[in-house]
RNA sequence: GGCCCAUUCGUCUAUCGGUUAGGACGCAAGAUUUUCAUUCUUGAAAGAGCAGUUCGAUUCUGCUAUGGGCUACCA
């Protein structure tokens, strides 16, 4: 490997970025991180059908998000730009023609309703219908028309393709880094469609070797959807003479359903409530779907979780940093086999981080929930609160279910709770607890604990029963943590006050 | 149908000819606990099948089965 590595993701902007996508993108930058290299971002809008507007900003924020940074792109530019296919057409017809004078390509002039009635003949015999060597001399083309009419079709502004001329019975012995070796014949492939004049622009297969080969692009990574047309990319790259520096190809496996069979698509995550994209959608039809940002994902577990469907370190480590992951990753390591995707890990994997945020950290996530509640407090106070509930909690949304009651006096009281220990002594025992709590000035959590400890230790009260009655008092419910972490946070006032509107305004149960 | 890829606990995976087949998620039980959780401990759980190579196969080869991908003027 001494040639500079040099990489690239490829995405259509035909939709919002699936997270089968955002793991092929996250490989690319982790092997060129690994190694050194480059990391280029380029649209492959060649497909002027499916093109849906705002895809390719989602992909751009998507990629940001998740921390994936682009050396060369759309947005950063660099030495072959520009990076969409779109805005590089004029590049195609020279390469595309190229082929045709090489022998390589031909021109054809069969339109796609054609096609389709010969596809319909052939599947009604029971035949497959395939554009290849058997068929592509009895059809209209640059292979069997005379040299003038194929110029006076074009002339005249006939609709033309121009096709690869596959090679009949080869051997492609091909190479992929993940696979090892793949041999296939060439008889069994058909010739391609390369470029069109219809909207002037290439296929994927011309676009991406020629543009894989301007950028000087060193390792394809991609899903293993591709590894059909490898050896048709193989090909093309002897037919244009760049054998020398062609790149080296490594196809990933795929990202699977839940259960069942296939691959992840939208309709899983809809139905199984987890969500398949990175970002929140909104396609211009008005569909939308969810995002791991929006359901309260941190992008670090996000990665972390991708990173190991399909890869792993070797070891028994899991939690990784982006840096680690960098420092690690190798294409070796990548299973062969698709990977399925599974809701349940991804949520461990987030509360993994989450129970390793600092208070600081959590308040900045925090406050703009409590501030959506009608929460005013310092960031301090935030981020203590969150900090005592953080290991509860799988998503920073949990966190005001878990921590309402540090703000917020309890207005109703939990049923269950209320008939289990609101009744008997417990009521007498709560008005005894306010004034051992009263008399007490230094309320931190030791003290407070160490003194109403000792107090009903002295009275040999039931503690399960003293502590549940004043949860209920300062909770309302019969969770939370310790009772001294919520003394200590509301402070002695608001702790009295709790404990005086339940006496006053609940009759005990009998 | 054709071509290609794959196949270890339910799931993600370790193992690069010799292991009681390891870890994680999830699940179950127990412990801890003033509640709810958390945490900890323990447990159940796997080499698709059949041949072959070998002193010895999860690991190598072949066949079968199963799963998946591709088979567009889509990527």
């Amino acid at each position: 490997m001494t040639r500079p590595v040099r990489v690239r993701f490829a995405p259509s902007p035909t939709g919002p970025l699936h997270i089968g996508g955002v793991r092929t993108a996250l490989y690319n930058y982790l092997f060129a991180r690994r190694h050194g290299g480059k990391m280029i971002l380029r649209i492959e809008d060649t497909d002027s059908q499916r093109f849906v507007p705002g895809a390719e900003a989602y992909i751009i924020e998507s990629l940001k998000w998740c921390g994936i940074e682009i050396d060369e792109g759309v947005e950063q530019g660099g030495p072959h730009a520009p990076y969409r296919q779109s805005e590089r057409r004029e590049i195609y017809l020279k390469y595309a023609l190229q082929l045709v004078e090489n022998g390589w390509a031909y021109y054809a002039f069969d339109t796609a309703d054609e096609l389709n009635t010969l596809r319909k003949e052939y599947e009604s015999r029971g035949e497959t219908f395939a554009y290849n060597a058997a068929v592509r001399e009895q059809l209209a083309t640059s292979l069997v028309l005379p040299a003038d009419e194929v110029r006076a079709r074009i002339d005249r502004g006939d609709q033309w393709v121009i096709r690869f001329k596959m090679p009949a019975n080869e051997i492609v012995k091909m190479h992929d880094l993940i696979r090892g070796d793949v041999e296939v014949n060439t008889s069994t492939l058909d010739d391609k469609v390369l470029y069109k004049s219809a909207d002037a622009l290439p296929t994927y297969h011309l676009a991406n070797i020629v543009d894989d080969h301007l950028m000087e692009i060193s390792h394809v990574i991609r899903g293993e959807e591709w590894l059909p047309s490898l050896p048709l990319h193989y090909l093309l790259y002897r037919a244009f003479g760049w054998e020398d520096t062609q790149p080296e190809f490594a196809h990933l496996p795929l990202l699977l359903k839940p259960t069942g069979g296939g691959k992840l698509s939208k309709r899983d995550g809809d139905k199984m409530g987890f969500p398949v994209f990175p970002l929140f959608w909104k396609s211009p039809t008005g569909e939308t779907a969810h995002g791991y940002r929006e359901d309260g994902y941190f992008p670090e577990a996000f990665i972390n979780m991708l990173a190991l469907l399909g890869w792993n370190p070797g070891t028994e480590q899991e939690i990784f940093s982006m840096q680690e992951l960098i420092d690690n990753f190798s294409l070796e390591r990548v299973s062969k086999s698709g990977a399925r995707f599974q809701p349940d890990k991804a949520k461990w994997f987030n509360a993994q981080y989450m129970h390793h945020k600092s208070d600081a950290e959590l308040a900045a996530l925090y406050q703009p929930i409590l501030r959506a509640h009608g929460i005013e407090v310092s960031d301090e106070r935030a981020g203590r609160a969150a900090g005592i509930m953080k290991e509860r909690a799988t998503f920073i949304t949990d966190l005001w279910d878990l921590t309402s009651f540090f703000f917020i006096a309890p207005t109703e009281y939990e049923e269950k709770q209320l008939r289990k220990y609101w009744k008997g002594e417990n009521p007498a025992h709560l008005r005894e607890v306010r004034e051992v709590l009263a008399s007490i000035d230094d309320f931190s959590l030791e003290n407070t604990e160490r003194i109403v400890h000792g107090w009903i230790e002295e009275k040999g009260y039931p503690m399960g029963q003293i502590m549940n009655t004043l949860r209920l008092a300062l909770v309302g419910a019969g969770k939370g943590p310790g009772m001294y972490d919520v003394t200590s946070f509301i402070g002695k006032e608001e702790t009295l006050r709790r404990i005086d509107t339940l006496l006053e305004k609940v009759k005990p149960v009998e």
